[in-house]
RNA sequence: UCCCCUGUAGCUCAGCUGGCAGAGCAAGUGGCUGUUAACCACUGGGUCCGUGGUUCGAAUCCGCGCGGGGGAGCCA
């Protein structure tokens, strides 16, 4: 099947041929009829030129051919003579395959606000916005898994139900096969030896845990899947489902994890700088003006390294314009990230070294004692887009961290086995998809950049 | 979970200290034109989110409810 694509990218060497896409917008002429197409291809529309005496025929479905109908065109792709477009179609023949009513057809031959669509999920993608959103969506995902095949990591596919709820990455959604109704009805305490995994079940919040053991044989790995979280949070960065990819890497510390995920951010916006030239111009011009010079001087830049302890000191020394005062030992809030990587540094920065109060209990402890291998790739405007660390493989200090925080022992068994045997230094870290998409496209509020965005009270389509 | 803003035509919004419901775009009709975020003219189009109240009179003021947006926290 002929795609405008295809055609776009052809010499107009007067072929025939008959390409089956959606209106765009249509604009007669007392000589002519221009009729864009668009069929997902590519970002741009093939215009089809019908002649203004084409006959009864075409003057007939051209009638059914407004913004939204489905179409077959036949005609001959010939050299345009006005700018705006190399090629265009010299059309003969005009089928409206399925109507698209005016009066009912929501998506207009006008620009729509990203609030609206929102409104409007199954049929947003039919905008230019959207297509190009999950046309780049598609491309970084493949770019995703070329940088870690191309540097022999393995996919892992770790569980996305799980019964231990020691991932301690966030509020958890349950997942049960119990009659709720029944039991609100009955009264008294639930049995979940009677639940579908004779306890109680979640959707995963992160696939560390599990992706370390694959770590542990296989050296290099990653994983790339949905995840869950049932946070009460209302945010442009935030999903109640969303997409993250993990690597781990064995026999690695903290410097090691930190190259990497500089080059993966390097590799990956060279992907949407490089494949996605169309779609990205787009954003650039309508979305985020600066985007393509932002990204090039990122993809250029060498990451700059600060600890917290030295972070936190540069935030003192201006403590006078944050609403948060630092101090060492808070947690680094959004505008103290953002006033790092855009004020201080102008550019990325990794913050490594955080106390290991505000930090998970698997990051390696430092010598210090108060610190842990942690690390946060923050960059401008977005913040926070990797969080990592390099994790602790000793045995006694991981078993003692657990203690120390008064978790549940006994649920770590497995992963404290990976400590028990053959243990080795190993570092990873998490990248969300969606918060990749909104630094790429410059779409602010992440609900944009999934297809269908689940979080709180929004489970819509 | 907290704070702020907001709900008026298909869409984006204006509507002042309460006094006859408005614009641009979209749509329809006509004109013009190898047009391309087309242009010009005319026309049609309203449960002013819902509900209760204040008032001679409410889109406007107040209470409650529902929806949308932004910020914070949590985090990716």
């Amino acid at each position: 099947m002929t795609s405008v694509r295809e055609l776009i990218g052809s010499r107009a060497d007067g072929r025939r041929v008959v390409i089956k896409a959606w209106v765009r917008t249509k604009r007669e002429t007392k000589n002519a009829t221009f009729l864009e197409i668009n069929d997902g291809s590519c970002f741009s529309n093939l215009q089809c030129v019908f002649d203004g005496d084409a006959g009864a025929g075409i003057a007939t479905a051209m009638e059914k051919a407004t913004t939204g109908a489905s179409v077959a065109v036949g005609g001959t792709l010939v050299e345009s003579p006005a700018a705006g477009q190399p090629v265009e179609l010299k059309a003969d023949s005009l089928e409206v395959i399925g109507v698209a009513p005016v009066d009912s057809y929501p998506l207009q031959k006008k620009a729509h606000s990203l609030e609206f669509l929102r409104g409007i999920a199954h049929l947003r993608p039919r905008t230019n916005t959207f297509g190009a959103i999950a046309r780049m969506r598609n491309q970084m995902a493949f770019a995703v898994h070329s940088f870690f095949q191309e540097r022999g990591f393995n996919y892992v596919h770790t569980p996305i139900i799980t019964a231990s709820d020691c991932e301690g990455a966030g509020e958890m959604f349950q997942a049960t096969t119990l009659d709720l109704d029944a039991l609100a009805k009955n009264g008294g305490p639930v049995d979940y030896s009677k639940d579908f995994f004779g306890k109680k079940s979640y959707l995963s919040v992160s696939g560390q845990l599990n992706v370390e053991t694959y770590c542990m044989a296989l050296g290099k790995v990653y994983t790339f899947g949905p995840t869950f979280r049932a946070e009460n949070s209302n945010t442009t960065r935030h999903l109640a489902e969303f997409w993250m990819i993990e690597p781990e890497i064995a026999f690695a510390e903290l410097p090691d994890n930190m190259a990497l995920a500089e080059e993966f951010v390097k590799y990956l916006l060279s992907w949407a700088l490089d494949r996605c030239r169309e779609d990205i111009e787009f954003f650039d011009k309508r979305v985020q003006p600066g985007l393509i010079a932002m990204l090039e001087s990122v993809r250029s830049s060498r990451f700059a390294h600060m600890t917290y302890t030295d972070a936190v000191k540069e935030l003192v020394a201006h403590e006078e314009i944050f609403e948060f005062k630092p101090y060492w030992g808070c947690d680094l809030q959004t505008e103290h990230e953002r006033y790092l990587s855009e004020t201080i540094v102008k550019g990325p920065v990794i913050v490594t070294d955080y106390p290991k109060e505000i930090k998970a209990f698997y990051m390696r402890l430092n010598d210090d004692g108060k610190t842990v291998r942690a690390m946060d790739v923050l960059v401008p405007i977005i913040g926070e887009i990797i969080g990592g660390s390099e994790r602790e493989y000793r045995y006694d200090v991981l078993l003692a961290r657990i203690r120390e925080l008064g978790l549940d022992e006994k649920a770590y068994w497995w992963y404290l086995d990976l400590r028990r045997f053959g243990t080795a230094p190993h570092a990873g870290f998490g990248l969300g998809f969606e918060r990749l998409m909104r630094y790429v496209t410059g779409i602010e509020n992440i609900r944009d950049v999934i297809p269908f965005p689940r979080a709180v009270k929004q489970a819509e389509f």
